[in-house]
DNA sequence: ACCATAGTATGGTCTGACCATATTCCCTCA
DNA sequence: TGAGGGAATATGGTCAGACCATACTATGGT
């Protein structure tokens, strides 16, 4: 009797959390639906109310359930869909485990941003969030305020780019990088280069000009994080780097 | 009495989380070290073991603990980081919420593998898995096994750009595709296109031409996905879209 | 030296209880 | 009749204690 494969007993949390994706899957439930109660799913699944617990930790984690507590209709466990949460989560603990190093997550930042200043101005919708997000950075006095608006500009770019998956890694990188970046607005004094910057992406995005609009996002976030990035240049853009013309486009 | 914020009592396995990432940060604790019992943490603690095991599962789903039954120096919790495993359930989970599409999942999968490859080819370290992959994939006969060195290649890619993140974000990605990545091989009936592709990738990446190589990847998957990614042609390489002619490249 | 057995520490599971919170119900009182 | 205020109740959050399955470790007999 040999040949056994280590059977690994899938664990009662995890039978659970497979009962409760099949039930999405056949019952077609959707953000917003209601879960049972953790004692009646304990029951219906025979298992333990720990056990179900335990499962809506995992689901809690992943960004797919809600609790709440009390009682009415808001109480109980709810379906959500906030993965870039979950994406926070695992980016500062692996982070901190050292497995992970700044330079990647910035490079990753970078790729993304690039590719959703290219998409945003590809297919761009609707484009008043960035535009507003570009004014109120103007008129903003304080560093905090500025930080604030520069924030909402990047998630608008993100969102304009009509890819939820990329949005979220995107929200979720910036996330990770807070930190620094409050130091490099500090460090660089003044927001006129960054502001220059903004006024750069925005206006390649407006006139659809997707390779100008990477351009000015890469000079950007290079700006910002200076010498952190493996990659000053790589794939796209010719040989020539002359993306400062396309300032006038637009 | 007004003005009260919503206080938001921290739970108990929040705070064993937040007690964990600590001693991480402060004693230096990294991959392959272990952590106390539960039992031990819950005493120093002061929460329930219940609290302590909420915790672990949240932690053990955002892939950096693994816990092992039994007894022994391999027993018990240990540091990890496997941010891939992790990325997967996120997504498989928001894909079945039908909060992301499949075409969002295609269009960051390019977008990833296109970084990948041209970084691969701009600082390319190793390419000897790269190769050998390709090798493999020749000699080749079943589906079984093309699918399994093709899976080799891709992450060979990956991991040639130095990233991890990215090269997470891109196992998880191709994880959650696989299914339809199987359908795809077997709609196309034989192999002989996507071979072309794998050496025409490969020949860029070596060439170390990081255009060729993203352009060679972006077609490779648009033969694999037909009609699911919404950009056929945004950023990058010129008017022209002529990468055929970088074959001869290598 | 070897092997079988008891001991023990680990995570996995269950039970049942209690607490804090928030809604709902209903009774009292104006 | 209306409004106010408690009681009932349902929810998640927490805890204590028990038992099980597993896998290493020590012990003792051969």
């Amino acid at each position: 009797m040999s040949g056994w494969q280590p059977v690994r007993r899938t664990r009662a949390f995890e039978d659970v959390i497979a009962q409760i994706e099949r039930r999405i899957a056949d019952d077609g439930l959707t953000v917003g639906d209601r879960l049972p109660g953790e004692r009646q799913l304990a029951e219906q699944l025979r298992v333990s109310r720990s056990s179900v617990r335990e499962a809506m930790r995992v689901l809690e984690t992943l960004g797919v359930v809600s609790s709440q507590v009390g009682r009415g209709p808001d109480a109980g466990a709810c379906l959500i869909s906030r993965p870039a949460d979950a994406l926070s989560d695992l980016l500062r603990l692996h982070l901190g485990l050292s497995n992970l190093s700044l330079a990647e997550v910035v490079d990753a930042r970078l790729m993304i941003e690039k590719w959703s200043a290219a998409h945003a101005a590809a297919h761009g919708a609707d484009l008043s969030a960035l535009t507003a997000a570009l004014e109120r950075m103007d008129a903003s006095t304080t560093a905090e305020e500025f930080v604030e608006h520069d924030t909402a500009f990047h998630v608008a770019i993100a969102e304009a780019s009509g890819n939820r998956l990329t949005t979220a890694m995107m929200l979720s990188l910036r996330d990770s990088l807070r930190r620094y970046a409050v130091g490099a607005v500090e460090r660089l004094g003044d927001t006129a280069g960054l502001m220059a910057d903004h006024h750069r992406i925005h206006r390649a995005i407006v006139a659809g000009d997707a390779a100008g609009a990477a351009a000015a996002v890469e000079a950007h976030l290079l700006r910002a994080y200076p010498g952190i990035s493996r990659s000053p240049r790589t794939e796209e853009e010719g040989p020539d780097g002359q993306h400062g013309r396309l300032d006038r486009v637009g």
